[in-house]
DNA sequence: GTTGTAAGTAAGTAAATACTAACTTAAGGA
DNA sequence: TCCTTAAGTTAGTATTTACTTACTTACAAC
């Protein structure tokens, strides 16, 4: 069937962010693309002058979809404290639906040949610092944190916590529920923050 | 100039994990190989009969540095939080040296082709969570760390602080000093389990 | 020295890759 | 209803890849 070329992009893009979890990032060519896709491989470049714009796609995609993650993770939640578990149950809800994001952060599109990949998540990581970091600072002026710890390294400490379990996850069997793992350690580090019941 | 096999094999997975880092783990082809380690291309499966056999002796000889390195952290070092301090500072040099390292993690290699690449690097990532957990059980015996939380929670929180920074520091532009700020870092999360002038 | 072994080479192969050129056909507006 | 546009196809190409085969040569033990 003929697809418009907005709804095509659209599905090549989630097509590749599919495929990069089931084969690896590097495998995924234009022909696994095409027969994913249902069309012949030549038919894709009608849609992307060439692989690496592919990925330019995929990338803004995956930006656009952490940060409407943590937009909304952040519209309910209310003290400080609260906000941050919603940020980190959100990040990791994300890294559940797209299990290939981990694994993009070292691929070869990623690390040599494309930088501009590089450079949106880079940017993504830095914003979820940003946003944790001022969930700290929010939750030490009421006195729900402790407030001799840098507001900056606390977040470098939740962010880092996110990403050691994705890897624990993504290397093993992903045998654990992400989610509920991420906010049992949350827990832990937030009362060794001076939360108290966390 | 002709090398014994025994050279000549570890000379190609020093290559190997050279190349890793530089040019991406899948980029590295037998080709590549060939032209760094100066002979030609065919001379290469003289050594190993499969490019996976390469990357398994990679992973063999990886594991051994990791393990090595430990061991010799663990040597001297004596208080517990001492000891802590003392693995990961030796897990961070080694990053640092082997740069690949934290990319091999999510290579294709790793992650869909080579199902024993992965178990090795699980298996030297539980190792390295285990000595982790020793320390801190003994601090908490030597109550130089805080009892309420459990000791394995404690050892994924340090493994998660080393991988989030290797992240950090890949992803940019290697632009600080990976002990330094591991170690800094370290002081954070040890003063806040109890750890007095941190 | 001679000789067997194994490290090395030259030259190839089949398969896979990103990308192209020329043609076909579906779909929507005039 | 026709006709323009663009999504799609078929059939390629040049390059790169892992791996092979048949031959050559360095070297160490005897």
């Amino acid at each position: 069937m003929r697809k418009s070329a907005d709804l095509r992009k659209a599905q090549i893009v989630a097509v590749i962010l599919d495929l990069a979890d089931r084969i690896g990032p590097d495998r995924v060519t234009t022909g696994a693309i095409a027969a994913e896709v249902g069309v012949t491989q030549a038919a894709i470049f009608r849609h992307f002058p060439t692989k690496a714009e592919m990925w330019v796609a995929v990338a803004d995609h995956v930006a656009g979809l952490l940060t409407a993650a943590w937009a909304e993770a952040l519209k309910e939640a209310n003290p400080p404290v609260e906000r941050l578990k919603a940020l980190v149950g959100a990040q990791l809800d994300q890294i559940k639906a797209h299990p290939a994001l981990p694994m993009l952060l070292f691929s070869r599109e990623l690390n040599v040949e494309n930088a501009a990949l590089r450079a949106a998540f880079r940017d993504r990581l830095a914003a979820l610092h940003g946003l944790l970091m001022q969930e700290v600072i929010a939750g030490q002026r009421d006195n729900a944190l402790l407030r001799d710890v840098a507001a900056g390294d606390v977040a470098v400490l939740l962010t880092s916590l996110i990403q050691g379990l994705a890897i624990r996850w993504s290397l093993g069997a992903r045998d654990f529920v992400l989610r509920d793992e991420g906010l049992r350690l949350l827990a832990v580090q937030l009362r060794l923050l001076g939360v108290r019941g966390g």
